[in-house]
DNA sequence: AAACGGAACTTTATGATTAAAAACAATTTG
DNA sequence: CAAATTGTTTTTAATCATAAAGTTCCGTTT
C-alpha cells in the first residue's frame, strides 16, 4: 500500500557494484555526487548507504564511507517484473493492439478494473491513460461513471483523415518553400533512393514499406515546426500503421502504388512545383483514406 | 471514504417532488419505471423509497406505493457544495485563470499537493485533469513525479496561431464551397448585422466585441464538420479568450479593426470568391496573432 | 563553501468502505 | 404462461485514508 521501491532497489546495486569496483578499503564520493550520478535524490542514496553499512559491506560514518569487503552476487536486491523504462507508451501499444485485434465495436462499456487486470496495471494508471486519449475521440467518459470506447467508426477514419489530409498538405506547401541548404531536400533524397531499392524488390520486400512510409510522412511533417502538429502527427501515424497491420488484403499491390505516389510527390517537391506537388499528395492522400476504410469494412465483416 | 450520494440525494428529492405533484392517496409508478426517469439504478430508487417510507410519507407493500402525506421543504435532502454539472470545466476555468491572472512563469514546477488544496479538489482529479492537458503541451511530466507548468511562452503562442491559421484557412476554403442552402450563410448575415450595430456603438460597446469573436469565429469552423477541428477549436478559443480578457491595452482600437476584417471576410466569403477570403482570413489571423503575442510581451514586461 | 543530518512535505500505490449498478431469482399480474 | 415487477445477491467503481518511498529544504558541521 505504498510506491513500489524499484528506484530504492536499483540504486542500491548501483552502489553494489560501485564498492565491487573499489577495493576494501577505498572510498565512496559525496552523497550528493552519487544522487546526481545515479539520477536520484539525496534520500535514495542514503537509503542504500544504510543498508549496505547493515549487510557489513560498508562502514560510514558522517563523510567516511568505507568499503570493508567485496559484495557478492547475492548482495544484491532483486527487480521482479519488467518495471522497466516508460511504461506508457508500451500500455498505449497494447491498447490499440487490443482494440484492433478482438475488434472491439464501437460502444463498448470499458471496465476499468478488468481492463487493469488485463494490463497489469494499476486502475489509476489506467485511468489516467484514458483521460489522455479522451482528447483525441477515442474513448468517451460517460456521466455516471465509467468509460465508452468510441472505436475506429467510419466517421471516425474519415473525420482522422480529413484532418490528416489538412495538416500533410499544409506541410507539403512548407516544404514547397523550404530554402535549398533545409535539411528536408537531403532527407527527400535519401528516401527516394530506398523506395527506388523496394520498388525492385517490391515482390520479397514489401512488409517494408510500412516502416519507409511512416518516416516519408514524418519527414514532411518535421518541416512544420509545431508542437500541435507534432503530436497529431503522432496519433495518426500510430492509427494508420496500427490498421495497416491488420489489413494484409491486397498488401503488395497496394504498397507498388503507394510507392509510385510517394515518388511523384517527391519529384513534384524537388522541382518546387506547388500545384503538382499538392495534387500529387492530394491523390496520394485519397487513396491511403480508401485504404483506411475498406481494411475497416473488411474488418467488421471478417 | 466510500463514495457520496449525491446520486441517491438527488434522486430522492426528485421522488418527494413526485409525491408532492400527487394527492395523498396516489400510487407511483413502478421502480424500472422511476429508475428509467430519474436515470439511476433501481438500487437508488429502492433505497429512496425505503427512506420515504421510513420518514412516513409513503406506504410501500410490494408493488403498492402510497402516498401518505404531502411531502414538505424540510423533508428535501441537501445537496452540499456545488457538485453540480461538469467539474472539470469549471476546474478547466480556473487553472487557466490562476496560470495567467498571476502570470506565473514557464518552467514553474506545479505541486500536485497545494494545488488541489488551493482548488479544493482530489489530487487525484488535479492529476487527471493535469495529464488530460498533456497534449497540448501546456504541462509536462517530469521525469522523477510531479508536473511542470510548460505555460505560454512566446514560442507556444506563435504555433498555436500557426496552427490556429491552419485550421482556419481550411474552414474559410470549405465555406466558400458551401451549398447556398447551406446553414452558415444563414448565421454569417446575423453575424455581420450585429457586426455593423456593434461598430455603430463601439465607443460604448467595444468589450462585447470578444464574444461576437468567437461566435464568429466558431461558425467559420462548424462549417468543417470533424471532431478533431472542434476539440482543437474549443482550446484555442479558450487560451485566445483568456489572453483577450487579461490584455486591456488599446482594446478599443484593436476591437473596431478586428470589425472591420470580419466585415472584409464575410463579403469575401458571400461573393464566393476564395482569393479575397483567404487574402481576408491571413490578414486576419497575422494581427490576431500579433496580438496575442505583444499581449504576451506586455503581460511579461509589467 | 561544500557536504551532511534531519525533518517536513509530496508523490504514489494500495486498502477499506460504501454507493451504485448489474445480474439473477422469485413472484405477481393480466 | 409470458411479460413485467419485485426481492436478493453479486460486482463494479468512487472516494478517502494510509503508509511507504522519495524530494526538498532547513540548519549544522567540517
Amino acid at each position: 500500500m505504498a510506491r513500489t521501491d524499484v528506484r530504492f532497489r536499483r540504486a542500491y546495486n548501483r552502489l553494489i557494484e560501485l564498492c565491487g569496483a573499489l577495493a576494501p578499503g577505498g572510498s565512496l564520493p559525496s552523497e550528493n555526487a552519487l544522487a546526481a550520478e545515479f539520477g536520484v535524490s539525496r534520500t535514495v542514496v542514503r537509503a542504500g548507504l544504510k543498508r549496505l553499512v547493515k549487510v557489513g559491506i560498508l562502514s560510514w560514518d558522517g563523510r567516511e564511507k568505507t568499503v570493508l569487503r567485496c559484495p557478492e552476487e547475492r548482495d544484491r536486491l532483486a527487480l521482479d517484473g519488467a518495471a522497466s523504462g516508460d511504461d506508457m507508451e508500451e500500455l498505449e501499444a497494447r491498447f490499440l493492439d487490443w482494440v484492433l485485434r478482438f475488434d472491439v465495436p464501437a460502444g463498448t462499456p470499458l471496465n476499468v478494473a478488468q481492463l487493469s487486470r488485463d494490463f497489469g496495471v494499476a486502475p489509476h494508471r489506467l485511468q489516467e491513460f484514458l483521460s489522455s486519449f479522451t482528447p483525441f475521440g477515442l474513448v468517451e467518459r460517460r456521466p455516471h461513471g465509467g468509460w465508452t470506447l468510441l472505436g475506429f467508426t467510419r466517421d471516425f477514419a474519415v473525420e482522422l483523415s480529413e484532418f490528416r489530409s489538412v495538416l500533410e498538405l499544409n506541410a507539403v506547401r512548407h516544404v514547397v518553400n523550404a530554402p535549398v541548404d533545409h535539411s528536408i531536400w537531403r532527407q527527400l533524397g535519401q528516401i527516394r533512393g530506398e523506395h527506388l531499392a523496394l520498388k525492385e524488390q517490391i515482390d520479397a520486400k514489401f512488409h517494408d514499406f510500412s516502416k519507409l512510409d511512416e518516416r516519408f510522412h514524418t519527414a514532411l511533417n518535421s518541416v512544420v515546426r509545431n508542437r500541435f502538429v507534432a503530436e497529431f502527427q503522432k496519433v495518426i501515424s500510430l492509427i494508420f500503421h496500427y490498421h495497416y497491420m491488420w489489413d494484409k488484403t491486397d498488401e503488395r499491390r497496394r504498397n507498388a502504388a503507394a510507392i509510385e505516389e510517394h515518388l511523384a510527390l517527391i519529384d513534384a517537391l524537388e522541382k518546387r512545383d506547388a500545384a503538382a506537388a499538392e495534387e500529387a499528395a492530394r491523390g496520394h492522400l485519397r487513396t491511403s483514406m480508401t485504404t483506411l476504410l475498406s481494411s475497416l469494412r473488411d474488418h467488421q465483416l471478417g
